[in-house]
DNA sequence: CCGGTTATTCTCAGATGGAGATTTACTCGA
DNA sequence: TCGAGTAAATCTCCATCTGAGAATAACCGG
């Protein structure tokens, strides 16, 4: 029996204690800006500071552990969860990411079109739903996760039909195309978008209706969509301009 | 204090004892097909079966200690570590996914042009490149694990110049197209491979140099191509006839 | 030297994408 | 009620990209 095989039969508990956490990048767009659900922390460390929602993984699945915990603070009963995407995001594990001891955490991102106000009372000092162009720094190494979930999220809008898990059941085009505009930061040339939308296959199905009335500032009322069976766009809807990161 | 803060601070050695494991998908191309690195368990749970390479992780970071397994079953020395692309694939935490107890693996994947032979009477029974065409059941979730890195690649092959570590330092154009070819399983168009791959802004720069010699069966030199500096491709090579993977 | 193989380039038609203009339907305030 | 402003939906034009196939030329082995 070799090191790793002994490693694999000992008791673990005798190793350096390492805890498991899931932590979630829960985003939602309000008042025309994509916000993220953040935790003020009521006690050490960072005491005060905000945080992203999470907690320790216990005898539940990873994913389900997550799903609790953005439940746990949004108030979401289990019928809204299953309206709310979620996916996992990566792994942060670096030795002294968190003082006290070695804390392994798996960060999951959310998304949903519409998500009820934190539960006063409930997990942490605070809760608040946060635009992301006002983000505090943020505990430990959450504002990486945090970074890294919004790239993940831009580049998802790419290639999935991601961004109709923003709006609601029935939506407008443009209502998609302010999803894109505000996750990608960037305005989108309307009528391309629109060609674009119905003709990728799948992406988005008409109801036949269309709204009550036009738009609060005038226009024509425009029609109603729902969301097509496609799981991957093809082609794609590429960001536009960034030249900046391909190199 | 509520629950989840009660649990932060808590002595965490007195909840359910929970390993974390590093596994790694190490990919790489003989003869013209993708192999993957696998080992033979020497000990029970599924002892004899073939498993992916993996330990627990101790006091480095999650990545180092993917490193440091995949550089034990293939006595790969620290300089050729870098020339190994690593990157988080996913972490796996379902309860029962280990039968002896609670077990989280960070997985990741690991890309080389060129790995030695597994060393013998190294850390499991025997360890070994396998053709995937060959792939036996694997031990645990390992082949979901696999499944996923396996699409990993075949999707960083299009929006990343990833294709590059499959091949040596200099390569052929006609080298890479059998890299794509390989993990994707299916031929491409020479020509507009070609054309495709030097419109790419910064995927391969030239050096000048032809190979010495035509090919095996007769055809001129090639002209010989470096990796160039981009990180991402742009516009993306995509993989043909997905249509099934898109609904 | 010859037949077969392969690197590289070219052609051509169809699909795709960006920019801008047009048409039409609607809201709101004068 | 009417006119200005707004926005949905469609269209045009043109540059670029793509897939399929073919042409050219260099090189192998016999």
């Amino acid at each position: 029996m070799n090191e790793s095989d002994f490693l694999r039969d000992y008791d673990p508990t005798a190793y350096e204690p390492m805890a498991v956490t899931a932590d979630v990048v829960a985003l939602t767009i309000r008042d025309g800006r994509l916000h993220v659900l953040l935790i003020r922390r009521a006690e050490p460390p960072h005491q005060g500071m905000w945080a992203l929602p999470g907690g320790f993984v216990r005898g539940d699945d990873l994913k389900d552990a997550a799903a609790r915990e953005l439940a746990e603070e949004t108030g979401l009963l289990p019928h809204d969860l299953d309206r709310v995407h979620l996916e996992q995001l990566g792994t942060y594990g670096k030795p002294g990411r968190d003082p006290r001891m070695r804390v392994v955490t798996v960060a999951f991102l959310a998304f949903a079109a519409w998500m009820p106000d934190p539960k006063a009372g409930s997990d942490a000092e605070a809760a608040a739903w946060t635009p992301l162009t006002a983000t505090r720094e943020l505990a430990f190494d959450h504002g990486d996760i945090l970074e890294d979930g919004l790239e993940r999220a831009r580049s998802k809008l790419e290639y999935t039909p991601l961004a109709t898990s923003f709006v609601g059941d029935e939506f407008t085009i443009s209502e998609l195309r302010a999803v894109y505009e505000v996750v990608w930061g960037e305005p989108l040339h309307p009528g391309n978008f629109h060609r674009k939308v119905l003709s990728v296959p799948g992406f988005v199905e008409a109801t036949g209706t269309t709204t009550e009335r036009g738009g609060p500032r005038g226009g024509p009322r425009a029609r109603l969509y729902r969301k097509g069976d496609a799981r991957l766009l093809h082609p794609a809807l590429l960001r536009p301009s960034r030249e900046d990161e391909i190199r």
